[in-house]
DNA sequence: AACCGCTTGTGAACGCCTGAACAAAGTCGC
DNA sequence: GCGACTTTGTTCAGGCGTTCACAAGCGGTT
């Protein structure tokens, strides 16, 4: 009965949100007070109507005739993907590329923090990454409930994830970004983004050797370049 | 020899395709000779009808009543993705995450070399990374020159990846995947790829505050149309 | 106070991708 | 050799996302 989401929000329209949050960061350091939708748009590289309806989606945004109130839009933006507050991460696979994640400034800028390293490798364990130290992955289940962290990162070889994840989702976790290449599975309820570095490379060298073998056309679509000028 | 693909295969298919084959590759070990497009299906994460529309882009590949043969779809989808030759790729920016990817196994596994290496920071400069020296980023141009390079990766601060993507191009770097939080602007014929881990984990928190059901959004702004009836 | 230009918000068409049902084809068993 | 089962390849419809185009609304100006 009581809809407390009255307005479905597209998967792909949440994702633009918290790009045209960042523009608005940048934006906002020039001291200017409002923006238009188009200049907005060329930022962050789409279409001026798409942004619109993207900000709709939040209700009515922004002023006619005037464009949109750079701070209005930004804290309308940050309430709606999840507010300010710090949210608890744990990430479990701390190599190279796990380290890396625990380390980048953009996460904690956000409000993500990881307050929950885990490795297998006693090497690895005990070490500090980032201020947090490592601590064995048998110490998940606590780790997890320790911090009441409800994300998830997974940088853990292929062979493994799959438990990982099972353990995750157990221990209460229900929004997983996975980097290893699998396909995980998931009970309904639990979240799954997947980035898959090798893929986005492979997909590149075949629109590389389609250029080269045939002339004009592939069926693509603009994904995050923008036009051009304005 | 036969490029008789004329078709165009959507860019979501194309990843796709990229999944299928790692999938085959462990498959492979199994000792298996043959497997069905619901198997395949399942291990890749998606469904067996779209699984067989993807595989028939690139014309017919398995035996009715009998599936795809392990070794001969490996073969067409290597082929199709680019073949199996060695593929240079440079890469911008050797922070955290640079040297990461600069080390990933997972890259080189599948054709992708990083041959070069270039960074701003005279700290980093001379230092090696997967036996591959850091060299000044004013090399850029010779670099790629040497190397002939045709994939450029980007994981420098915001404030530059611009300036070094155009760089990439006039170098002619024709693929780029940028993990910089920015929308690169590139010239026609260039394609762009963008990895934003950061609206990865804000798209988690959106979920995951949608599935909680907190009440923060629409509640101060009444629009006077109470379920928006169209 | 009214006009005019500018910008938002939205309705509608277009195209792409996804998911399901059907026909073709090849193999195994008898 | 023939029938039936299995599995692919294709066709069809449905949904979703994107893009275009226009009306509504607000501020500034005369």
């Amino acid at each position: 009965m009581s809809q407390s989401r009255p307005r479905i929000v597209p998967e792909a329209t949440v994702a633009r949100l918290a790009v045209y949050l960042r523009v608005l960061a940048g934006l906002a350091d020039g001291g200017r007070s409002h923006v238009s939708s188009g200049e907005l748009a060329s930022a962050a590289g789409v279409n001026p109507a798409g942004l619109r309806k993207d900000l709709s989606y939040l209700g009515p945004c922004g002023v006619r005739g005037v464009g949109y109130s750079i701070s209005g839009l930004r804290e309308r933006l940050t309430e709606a993907l999840g507010g300010e507050r710090s949210r608890p991460c744990v990430l479990v696979g701390i190599g190279r590329l796990g380290s890396a994640l625990a380390d980048y400034t953009g996460f904690a800028s956000r409000g993500f923090q990881f307050v929950g390293l885990l490795d297998s490798d006693p090497r690895t364990v005990g070490t500090e990454v980032g201020g947090v130290p490592v601590r064995p992955v048998e110490e998940l289940e606590a780790v997890v409930a320790d911090t009441q962290a409800s994300i998830g990162v997974i940088t853990t070889p292929a062979e493994v994830a799959q438990s990982v994840c099972d353990r995750l989702v157990t221990a209460g976790v229900r929004s997983i970004l996975n980097f290893a290449p699998v396909a995980l599975t998931v009970p309904a309820g639990v979240d799954v983004r997947k980035v898959d570095l090798s893929v986005e490379l492979q997909v590149l060298a075949f629109l590389d050797q389609q250029r080269d073998g045939s002339p004009p056309v592939v069926a693509s679509m603009r994904t995050g370049v923008s036009g051009g000028a304005r």
